[in-house]
RNA sequence: GCCGCCAUCGUCUAGGGGACUAGGACGCCGCCCUCUCACGGCGGUAACACGGGUUCGAAUCCCGUUGGCGGUACCA
């Protein structure tokens, strides 16, 4: 199997082109085929060194490799004009400098949908003859047969007026030089397809590509937005980047853009990349086109890291806060075993990484204090549990997370009160806000300087407010 | 307009004429666990777009309608 990725060069790679790419390497991967990457880059318009790079990060981040190129199409003008020249000296294709307008004038007098057949002309751009008679019948694996009739058809441009070629002459060529037995690609190219093998068959007539196959297609059903329509910035993140930004892990995109279109057929939800190697087939892949949904994907994330071993995902938090977050990285890199520590802590709380600086980032002294948090749980009820927290934890030899447990758990059933009531002043005090991981545990890592210093802070800050308070 | 693709819970999907009282996963709701938030456990909610056929029998096959999407560029 030959399989390529043929991206262009348009701006970052969108997840459908992110779900092609995984198709098309999970494919290779598990026949054991190869993979060549293609950039299209045929515009010169859009076509930009930096979009170029960015799509060659983005499958990079993703963990999908090629076996040949890039390749890039612009390179490969001498050889397009070649067989470009060939097909005007055959008489496959010709000159015409019939415009847009003209093929619209031709419609409303031969009808809407007959196409449009040009005269041949000195100068003008190239079309393409597409025969009269007969169709062209688009073998698919995931649609079955589709035929396009003849009379339907347009003769299509190939070539502009300066000779630089199109899209759907390049394509053909391309895939037939670089010997490309299967084209799996998004379905908005499923009407290109016909125009591809008129092109295809025309240089064969030529003797090219002697002995070739016919590529096998398979139009992969398109990916959506979560309301129905085109994916766009709109939709959260839409991009390879976005979502490595928003700290999911490349593994788990994998894992969820395969289940957008595919599915293994045994209910199976949560594949390894080795998994999805083993099972994909070209088969098994949807008509229906697919919403891009974050939802299940920070589920498989949250998954995803709670499977992880707690040094793996240390590197992982690191690197990406060295990605997104200066100051954390540099907090966080201090201290290599105090991260780890902070990051056992989280990994259960965390759907992304982005959400462990957040939950932990008071373990290196990043605090900050959530008025309506102090409000709620540090007035004259919380001051005063938090006085006796204090005197307990003072007076702890080992501080230990067992050891504090018993200690605070002493406290409240000597108070009388709920848990809450002890255990909520001193969350806010150590870190701020209502939410962070269990306290027992995050006491420990802060050990008893750092604890009983925030918790002084806290009375000192708050206990001026209550001595104003009434007794009650 | 024309050409084409598609149509099962809110979302991703299983389903290939009788095994469908339509299965799983996410989400949502409830209960349990519980120091917050989560995790976990248990239970629940929820779909065959519509109309005609074919057949003893249709979510499954055919036709039509509707809806969504794609193509219709000297874009890719």
């Amino acid at each position: 199997m030959r399989l390529r990725f043929a991206p262009s060069p348009t701006g970052a790679l969108h997840i459908g082109g992110a779900r092609t790419a995984l198709f098309n390497w999970l494919l290779a991967r598990h026949s054991g085929g190869q993979l060549v990457l293609r950039i299209e880059d045929t515009d010169k318009e859009r076509s930009t060194k930096e979009n170029v790079e960015q799509i060659l990060e983005a499958l990079r981040w993703l963990e999908l490799d090629w076996d040949e190129g890039p390749i890039f199409q612009s390179e490969r003008a001498p050889r397009h004009e070649q067989v470009l020249e060939a097909l005007l000296d055959a008489g496959h294709a010709y000159r015409s400098s019939a415009t847009a307008d003209d093929v619209k004038v031709y419609k409303q007098r031969h009808g809407a949908d007959c196409g449009f057949r040009g005269e041949q002309e000195k100068e003008g751009a190239v079309r393409l003859r597409v025969p009269d008679e007969g169709a062209t019948v688009v073998h698919d694996v995931i649609r079955g047969d589709t035929r396009f009739e003849h009379v339907h058809l347009d003769d299509p441009v190939i070539a502009r007026a300066d000779g630089s070629v199109l899209y759907n002459f390049a394509v053909a060529i391309d895939d037939l030089d670089a010997g490309i037995t299967h084209v799996v690609r998004g379905e908005d190219h499923l009407s290109n397809t016909p125009k591809q093998l008129l092109v295809l068959g025309a240089a064969r007539a030529l003797g090219l590509g002697e002995g070739a196959q016919e590529p096998v297609y398979a139009h992969l059903p398109l990916l959506h937005g979560p309301d129905g329509k085109k994916l766009s910035k709109r939709h959260g993140a839409a991009s390879v980047q976005e979502l490595r930004d928003a700290g999911y892990l490349a593994e788990a995109v994998r894992n969820y853009i395969a289940l957008l279109g595919w599915g293994a057929g045994d209910d199976a939800t949560v594949l390894s990349t080795e998994e999805l190697i083993k099972r994909f087939t070209l088969e098994r892949v949807s008509r229906n086109p697919a919403r891009f949904d974050e939802t299940k994907l920070r589920w498989l994330n949250g998954l995803y890291i709670r499977t992880m071993n707690a040094s793996e995902l240390t590197a992982r938090v690191q690197a990406y806060l060295a990605l997104t977050d200066a100051r954390a990285a540099q907090l966080a890199g201090a201290d290599p075993a105090l991260t780890q520590r902070a990051v056992e802590i989280s990994q259960e709380k965390i759907a992304t990484l982005a959400e462990f600086w957040p939950l932990a980032g008071f373990v290196f002294g990043e605090r900050l204090l959530k008025p309506a948090a102090a409000e709620r749980w540090l007035g004259v009820e919380g001051i005063e549990a938090l006085r006796g927290v204090r005197a307990a934890l003072a007076e702890l030899a080992e501080f230990d997370q067992v050891a504090i447990a018993s200690t605070l758990e002493g406290l409240v059933e000597q108070r009388a009160v709920k848990p809450r009531e002890i255990y909520q002043p001193l969350r806010v005090a150590l870190t701020g806000t209502t939410i962070s991981p269990g306290i027992f545990e995050s006491v420990a890592l802060l050990g008893p300087e750092e604890t009983l210093r925030r918790i002084d802070a806290a009375l000192n800050h708050c206990a001026p407010a209550a001595d104003t308070g009434v007794e009650s």
